[in-house]
DNA sequence: GATGAATGAGAGTTCATTCAT
DNA sequence: AATGAATGAACTCTCATTCAT
């Protein structure tokens, strides 16, 4: 079980390695390593040695790695509904509001694009009792998103010879695989893949 | 690599679990174990029991644990490959050809669902060299399809403000992502996805 | 070693848990545990945690997790001590004496029966010097034992074809081994074995 | 779970280092140092490195430490058992088989010290499922010693009033105890001890 | 063609203890 | 009087791979 993640005592969460508090540190270098090598192929001591502490420091704060890959899901998964709640919950024609979300998730998952490698390549790993947790959680998520399809069905706006629950797996699937193709050196910004992927989605689902 | 992979069907009756020759029931039994636990939580001694032979066996017929997966990879490669290029060759319209080729990805995808699960989550786990050689393999298919999108766009049936390379990208995490969600036993036949995938890709660049 | 031990009863009622001071509340609690689980396998934080305290705290009387065991010996040590002398000391046949000490010390060892079980379990995992110091102890309280049987002899109340030292290993053998067979909610009154066990020491001895 | 324990490739059981077979070199060295350090603060290290091989080889041949142990245990209760089971069928007069019973187990519990001591001190440490095991072949142990008591009562040799069970727990208790305190280099012989226990057990019970 | 004993490196986790506060 | 973060060493166990047979 998670014991306490932060404890807070100063420190704004600026650096990478010896700046920040502890359980802090554990997280980004897990994160950055989890994304590169895979969580099976992270060992713990790399973990603590990139963040600077021992072995006992990250048990002090985690009870276990599984937690460590628990609370790196926690985060993003706490950002990314808050935002798509907001946005589903703004007055807009619900065209706009489905453009708006389905490109922010991209530009959010592209910002936190160790995030989304880890979610889609290592969620199986995690204990079944945490992988039960995190698809709930999920689950919220996309049907909030599905809500969206929906309503514009009922408008009259988009098809109603989809199914929402289709379209939701056939758009979340392009972006969870971002991470295996998208590189911040390459030619597309963030905001430019998301304008494509939004631009896709809508007139996939549009009426004609 | 591979020492001598198969050695054809014939096998002479000496197999001491099932029927099928010791090489294609190693694949079988890996792949089966690779899809459920992963590739780094399937031991080498989990494959070779499941399959009925000793260790010597496996490193007879394998130079390394690595060199299943590759196989593995190689098989859904080869077929995916050949139908693509064979539907890509033909005389029809070309929207007819990418729906087509759209709609059998996702079919062989749901048919082999176990490879599609290794194929996204354990790409990464593959030595480099093997790495490189599945993804040189894999951008060929992507280059034949995105060819059909382009042609799309030049005959005039394609909207032309989509970068065909980031329609691919698209809909292959669509389709790689079968593997999360897709159940054989839910309400959804394999045709039925592949019908509606397709369908939704179709009219995410058709020209309205 | 101890620090400073008990402090004597008062608390103040400051105590965060239950009623009892901070040492005692460790000591039972530690006694508890470790007749359950083994003095190895009951870990600090167990302790600390089934007292109400933190680490800091016991490490504030005790100077070890040694000397815990070494305290909890000396409390049952003094006490079965205390009673032989007194049964010893009394000017009745050293038959009855005998037939009392022998009673007594099977009562007492089942009033206490988390101190029989970890004294004999855990004895060897005190450090040497702890050891030796309990041992001595244990030795002295055997000498008294055994001089009751010396005395029979003497007086020809016991045969004396036996060696003492043998019979009070033999005695202390079943009673040491109580721990490991007895159960509170059984069939046997604590009183019930220590007349039988009583009995069978002095048929055992006494001149026919 | 054990694997297959001996494979009996050659040598006799000589040597205690590196001339006999590795499970009996590991059984071997694993009984000394549980005997002298207790089951707990043997590591599975110090084990390998006194038996001469690597820690592959003792998980090749046993699935766990606690297998070890276990397996220990099955040796000692075997052959205990066995003698047992010869001499309780033979004609004599019960009390000359009680006595007899009672001196042997005693022979050779002295002959075998180390897993005596293993027995009365380690047996908590075993998992719970092996425990059970154990515990159950003991009892079968006990049981046929009990019925020789009882024989004796139904016979008019022995005393009526006395409870069989609780003679038998009194009689082991000493029996277990002998590794705490007997030393082979001391100036008792294994069969002088046998001998007194015997004689004690026997007047405890006997009709006077 | 196939065995299975053995290796050796490394995995995740636990723990008694210390010490600045 | 008491905290709790942090240490560092040790723990049991796993694994892909090799090689004499």
């Amino acid at each position: 079980m998670a014991r306490n993640a932060t404890s807070g005592t100063s420190n704004g969460g600026t650096g990478t390695a010896t700046g920040a508090a502890v359980p802090e540190r554990l997280l980004a270098e897990a994160t950055r390593l989890f994304a590169g090598r895979g969580y099976d192929r992270t060992s713990v001591q790399e973990i603590v040695e990139a963040a600077g502490v021992t072995k006992g420091a990250l048990y002090h704060y985690f009870g276990s790695k599984d937690d460590l890959l628990h609370e790196i899901y926690g985060r993003v998964l706490r950002l990314q509904t808050e935002r798509l709640d907001a946005i589903a919950a703004r007055p807009n024609d619900v065209r706009d509001r489905l453009a708006e979300a389905a490109a922010d998730v991209v530009v959010t998952s592209i910002e936190n694009l160790d995030d989304t490698k880890i979610f889609f390549r290592s969620m199986h790993q995690l204990s079944p009792e945490k992988q039960k947790a995190v698809r709930a959680e999920r689950r919220r998520y996309h049907e909030t998103f599905r809500s969206l399809i929906e309503e514009g069905q009922r408008d009259g706006h988009f098809r109603p010879d989809v199914r929402p629950d289709l379209v939701v797996d056939f758009f979340f699937g392009s972006v969870h695989h971002l991470g295996t193709w998208y590189h911040a050196d390459g030619p597309l910004s963030a905001k430019a893949v998301a304008a494509e992927f939004s631009d896709l989605l809508l007139h996939s689902v549009r009426q004609p």
